[in-house]
RNA sequence: AGCGAGGUAGGGUAGCAUGGAGUGCCCGCCGGGCUCAUAACCCGGAGAUCGGUGGUUCAAAUCCACCUCUCGCUACCA
């Protein structure tokens, strides 16, 4: 989810800054984790697999992905096309090739394990020794790729965020890069996955056929015009754990087939749950759509651009969600809306003509420069920072409203206080805008209540007189104690 | 073990390249102010041997060396 939120931020930021925006997930089925679970659970893959995919797009649903598509890498009907095509492409390149595999093997696990993995050279979840077994697989030529690799990176051909992560794969590059299987036994898939083409007896490698689910989402074999025009992707956004794929085996496979790269992967960190990893013997999995039902999208999409930072892990609590949704969006930036709408409605019954004076003018300063730093960290994909950057705009708007005090001005000097409103109703504006990457719906009610909308930075101009405020409703409301 | 990143108030962080009073931010805590606002907002304060030791220097969180602890990566698991 968080990942989708994360997506979507910067899908809202480009598009509203004029770019076209197409966003294309899916989900990978063809593991043989899946063909496991559905035996565990007694029901066929395909169905355990649709099943989660439909959990899959519901909750993209929910997180408001734009427009998007998803592919479900075990559909044959939209996806297989695409993989065996690069198949055949890097074949044709000369880049596969077959080789006999030997590992150990446990038969329960049903997988091999390397002799790292291996304890005290036993299975180290079943504790029994593995066989020596061996299988003729397909191998992907890795180790041609080995220079241009390197030179994709010196030239940064695809931009990393955070470059941190460029820097752990130029290492892991640096120690030579080996062949890759990219092929199983039918016996050892049973079946299940994309079939090589020209071999029934081998499957592809699940991370071959998963990979082109990017390029088939934007219809790779299907519709080529499509693909014409949206490729190549501009940013692949992945978690931190899959990085070598993305990196390193998926751009191999594309200089191998003869396509361009994308030009960015921004990668992100996990969360862990009070501070643990989330996991099911724990029992501290936090569960999306009941976070999403019990506070709402909006809520839940402020605290994990806010409260997370964007290429790290970070924590997700119960305590912590409100205080920073009380706090922050409620206290901070909700509350400066409210006592300024209110204001200029009950005072002024809503029509503020009347320009800043030169306190105004100086505080709409301040604001603007942090509102040039915002867009610069969005192009940055710095989600996390932009966000603290509008707190800031928050703190500053507030401030400048306590020191003016307004509601004094209002009884001594009522045109100097229209002054000072319509310097707040600016920051107000500016807020609203900037928000709405972040919580689109809250942003449109903001903008509404001046009669705007969202508006592409930099068309939105230094300074506005002349505001007509409609009856404000409380935007942000805080999350009460049962 | 190798490579990489990091250890800054109770928690979370910025600062480090180009050394100059422990300087900043967020949450929490304490005190005060305000009443336009959703018990919201504003101001002030307490709280740190900047992981440790040694070195360079007039001066080190910042540069160097060593130590220590934490965390990633080290491919055919996805």
């Amino acid at each position: 989810m968080f990942e989708f939120i994360m997506t979507d931020v910067v899908a809202r930021h480009r598009k509203l800054n004029g770019s076209k925006v197409w966003v294309t997930t899916g989900s990978d089925e063809n593991s043989l984790k899946n063909v496991r679970a559905a035996e565990a659970q007694k029901i066929p893959v395909g169905e355990l697999c649709r099943r989660n995919a439909d959990l899959f797009i519901a909750l993209a649903k929910k997180v408001e992905l734009s427009e998007f598509s998803f592919i479900r890498s075990s559909v044959k009907e939209t996806h297989w096309k695409g993989p065996q095509k690069i198949w055949e492409l890097c074949d044709k390149a000369g880049d596969i090739y077959k080789k006999k595999y030997s590992g150990m093997y446990c038969v329960a696990c049903e997988q091999f394990y390397t002799d790292s993995e291996l304890e005290t050279g036993l299975c180290p979840v079943h504790k029994t020794k593995p066989e020596l077994i061996e299988e003729e697989n397909y191998f992907f030529r890795l180790s041609k790729y080995q220079k241009r690799i390197e030179e994709m990176f010196k030239n940064d051909e695809i931009m990393v965020f955070p470059q941190s992560k460029k820097n752990e794969m130029m290492g892991f590059v640096n120690q030579g890069l080996e062949d890759f299987s990219i092929s199983r036994s039918k016996m050892r898939t049973k079946g299940w996955g994309v079939p090589v083409p020209g071999d029934e007896s081998q499957y592809m490698y699940v991370w071959f056929d998963a990979l082109c689910i990017y390029l088939t989402g934007v219809g790779f074999q299907y519709d080529e015009k499509k693909f014409k025009e949206w490729w190549p992707a501009s940013m692949h956004v992945v978690g931190k754990d899959i990085i070598r794929f993305h990196l390193i085996y998926w751009p191999a496979m594309l200089m191998s087939a003869g396509l361009p790269l994308p030009k960015s992967v921004l990668i992100h960190g996990f969360i862990t749950a009070g501070g643990e990893k989330m996991s099911k013997t724990v029992g501290n999995v936090v569960d999306p759509d009941e976070l999403i039902a019990k506070y709402g999208i909006e809520r839940v999409r402020y605290f994990f651009m806010k409260d997370i930072p964007t290429f790290e892990d970070g924590d997700y609590s119960e305590g912590a969600f409100k205080a920073c949704v009380n706090n922050e969006l409620v206290g901070n930036l909700g509350n400066f809306i409210h006592r300024t709408l209110t204001f200029a409605y009950t005072k002024f019954g809503g029509e503020i003509k009347s320009a800043p004076n030169e306190s105004g003018i100086s505080v709409l300063g301040e604001v603007g420069r942090r509102r040039e730093e915002v867009n610069k960290l969005l192009w940055e994909n710095n989600i996390h920072e932009a966000m603290l950057k509008i707190l800031e705009i928050g703190n500053i708007a507030n401030r400048y409203f306590q020191e003016m005090a307004p509601w004094e001005l209002v009884k001594k000097d009522k045109e100097e206080c229209e002054k000072v409103v319509s310097a707040c109703l600016n920051m107000c504006m500016i807020i609203g805008d900037l928000l709405y990457p972040f919580v689109p719906e809250s942003s449109e009610r903001i903008l509404g209540f001046i009669g705007m909308k969202p508006v592409p930075f930099g068309e939105l101009g230094e300074m506005r007189s002349g505001f007509s405020v409609k009856e404000p409703k409380i935007v942000f409301e805080k999350i009460q104690e049962k």
